[in-house]
DNA sequence: AGCACGCCGACT
DNA sequence: GTCGGCGTGCTC
């Protein structure tokens, strides 16, 4: 047995394993996957064995502290998909499995040995699908349950975030009475208790936000990846993977069907189904007419310019109706910003290279970094008395809205109000103890919309316009998710100053996609082109740019395809300044094989260089 | 990723 | 004189 020397790999973005002694009472314990506690440098850290040698590595090794499992916790299913993560996505292999396996030493007990075996074998075929359910969800995804129960086999449903996992599981628990959730919020005793239940196949379905993509089912036979376009599966932080990817490369890896579910699907998703490389249903009724009416502001008075004659009749109608109604505005606070129209200056913030939001009671705050001041009388720049506010936050709406409905009951939901718990919402509305809503996307829930009768878009134009190439899409998901929510049967009203915008007039999900692909083919945007994202990161400017430039000359050597250097749309935050570059998938050199020569860099300085496979977002 | 060490500038 | 910023290198 080489059991005398272990190699272990730990969550750090180091690659390289580190040489421990094995105890002889450890001896007959150490396998290879098995988690020990070992020093390291001044502290204690858990890390993975992935080696044993018989022969003493050179150097001097200190002594493991203890191991941890009777047993590998992960199978070598999953063992692949870090490692697979760790290669696409660009981080050392501890990190992936640091993903895949989070709980932390003091609350485990040890696997029984039994456990944790996969066959690995599997007789059904990639297969992945995307599905466009109309009103036929839960009756779907019920049925893919059902079919996969008969096969003895388990099943993951992802959903975006937390509140909507307990109508989903209660749904799923009238089919398949062994179903559980997992999420971030359950307590590290109680997420690995049930992290055991799913490695036992005590339980047949899990359901719950990005984590439990990795549930450790031994005979796993069916992902269902609800709102398969949400931002939500994106992961923050390193490693960033999208959970969507991810799925899809476990139903490929184990043999699975995976299947994704959206009224309005990623461009990605969508593009794949075209190519007939995804299965494609769409059980969504043909619509009748346009998605939703479109006031032109340019035609408006300018008194009209925030409330359109036709939103106004709207909303006076609802409420003569008792029906409830809600105004969706992009932005918390009162005003987006404060400008000087003697000078032209913005105030900004000290450390991001933002305008400051304006909110009531004359507090100027940044939505970048939190930082806080009472907004100047006059221009800081100039002396001028003239601060003018420009552009309307949930604040202002709802001021107004009170001012014109002065017999309304109005309420105000955005970050400053609801820390994201939005559960309770549903209920004012039932109790009657509102009549208009005003808020940010933390309304757009279906849950909520099917309670309205009149939704009102104050300006697209602000979605349409940000600085990013998907804003076209996200805002064609958004537009999408509050007219289904509103089940086809309320008025939703759509503001803007350009009613031409494809978007705003697209008939069908294929009259936006075929137009949005069209654009992006043409500038070499994903889904035609793999981007990964470089951003640099650092306190002085000179640096950063500097940095930047280094990295463009390695790319250049490349021959790689690539946009940038550039400051980012968000040039600085926190006191950071920020550039990027993309890198677009050429053939040749494997995208990021290349980042991993180019990682030591990052360490050579105070600049921080971070790695965006696949990214949802530019700004 | 942490953390320590070592080199410079700007203060009691 | 030394306090503290950050650039550099190491962790078995």
């Amino acid at each position: 047995m080489n059991n005398k020397y272990i190699a272990v790999i730990f969550n750090l973005p180091i690659e390289k394993p580190f040489w421990y002694r094995v105890p002889p009472e450890f001896k007959n314990e150490v396998k290879i996957g098995q988690r020990v506690l070992a020093p390291f440098g001044k502290r204690e850290m858990v890390g993975f064995i992935v080696e044993k040698s018989e022969k003493k590595p050179r150097g001097r090794l200190k002594e493991i502290i203890r191991v941890f499992d009777k047993f590998p916790p992960l199978d070598n299913n999953l063992f692949s998909l870090a490692k697979w993560m760790s290669e696409y996505y660009c981080c050392s292999l501890g990190q992936a499995l640091h993903s895949l396996f989070p709980f932390p030493y003091p609350y485990l007990e040890d696997l029984p040995p039994e456990i944790g075996l996969s066959d690995g074998k599997d007789e059904d075929k990639e297969n992945i699908y995307l599905v466009q359910p109309g009103d036929k969800k839960f009756e779907l995804v019920s049925s893919f349950i059902a079919d996969n129960r008969k096969l003895e086999k388990q099943a993951i449903i992802l959903v975006p975030e937390i509140n909507l996992i307990t109508g989903f599981e209660e749904k799923i628990k009238k089919i398949e009475k062994r179903t559980i959730s997992f999420h971030s919020k359950l307590s590290i005793k109680e997420r690995y208790k049930r992290w055991l239940m799913m490695k036992k196949a005590e339980v047949n379905v899990a359901i719950g936000t990005r984590s439990v993509i990795f549930a450790p089912f031994p005979k796993l036979g069916l992902i269902v990846v609800d709102q398969e376009e949400s931002t939500d599966y994106k992961q923050k932080e390193t490693p960033k993977y999208n959970v969507r990817q991810i799925a899809i490369k476990r139903g490929k890896m184990e043999k699975f069907s995976v299947f994704l579910i959206s009224d309005a699907p990623s461009l990605e998703s969508w593009y794949q189904a075209k190519k007939k490389v995804y299965k494609s249903f769409n059980f969504s009724r043909r619509r009748k007419g346009s998605f939703f009416e479109v006031v032109d502001l340019k035609k408006e008075k300018k008194k009209d310019r925030i409330f359109s004659r036709l939103l106004q009749d709207k909303i006076k109608d609802a409420l003569e109706k008792k029906l409830s109604v809600m105004l969706f505005v992009s932005r918390r606070g009162y005003a987006s910003f404060l400008l000087c129209s003697d000078c032209g200056e913005v105030i900004r913030c000290p450390n991001c290279n933002i305008g400051l939001s304006f909110h009531l009671k004359r507090e100027m705050i940044c939505h970048y970094c939190g930082f806080r001041t009472v907004a100047p009388s006059v221009c800081p720049f100039c002396g001028g008395r003239n601060l003018k506010k420009i552009g309307w936050g949930t604040q202002r709406v709802e001021n107004e809205v009170k001012k014109r409905f002065p017999g309304a009951r109005v309420k105000r939901f955005d970050l400053d109000i609801f820390k994201s718990s939005t559960y309770l919402i549903p209920d004012y509305i039932k109790k009657r103890e509102v009549d208009i809503l005003v808020g940010t996307q933390l309304l757009i829930k279906e849950d909520i919309l099917s309670l309205v009768g009149v939704v009102g878009v104050m300006l697209v134009d602000v979605l349409l316009n940000l600085p990013d190439f998907r804003a076209s899409e996200r805002t064609f998901q958004l537009l999408t998710r509050i007219r289904k929510g509103s089940r086809g049967k309320n008025s939703v009203i759509v503001q803007t100053y350009n009613p031409t915008h494809y978007v705003l007039n697209a008939k069908s999900n294929e009259d936006f996609y075929s137009r949005e692909l069209k654009i992006r083919k043409q500038l070499g945007y994903p889904p035609y082109q793999r981007w990964v994202r470089i951003l640099i990161e650092g306190k002085r400017k000179d640096q950063v740019k500097d940095k930047s430039e280094e990295i463009l000359n390695k790319i250049k050597k490349e021959g790689f395809n690539f946009l940038g250097p550039s400051p980012c749309p968000l040039s600085k935050i926190k006191g950071s300044y920020r550039y990027h570059i993309i890198l677009r998938d050429t053939k040749g050199k494997n995208m990021q094989e290349f980042i991993r020569e180019i990682n030591p860099l990052a360490r050579r300085s105070s600049i921080k260089i971070g790695i965006d496979v696949d990214p949802l977002s530019t700004m």
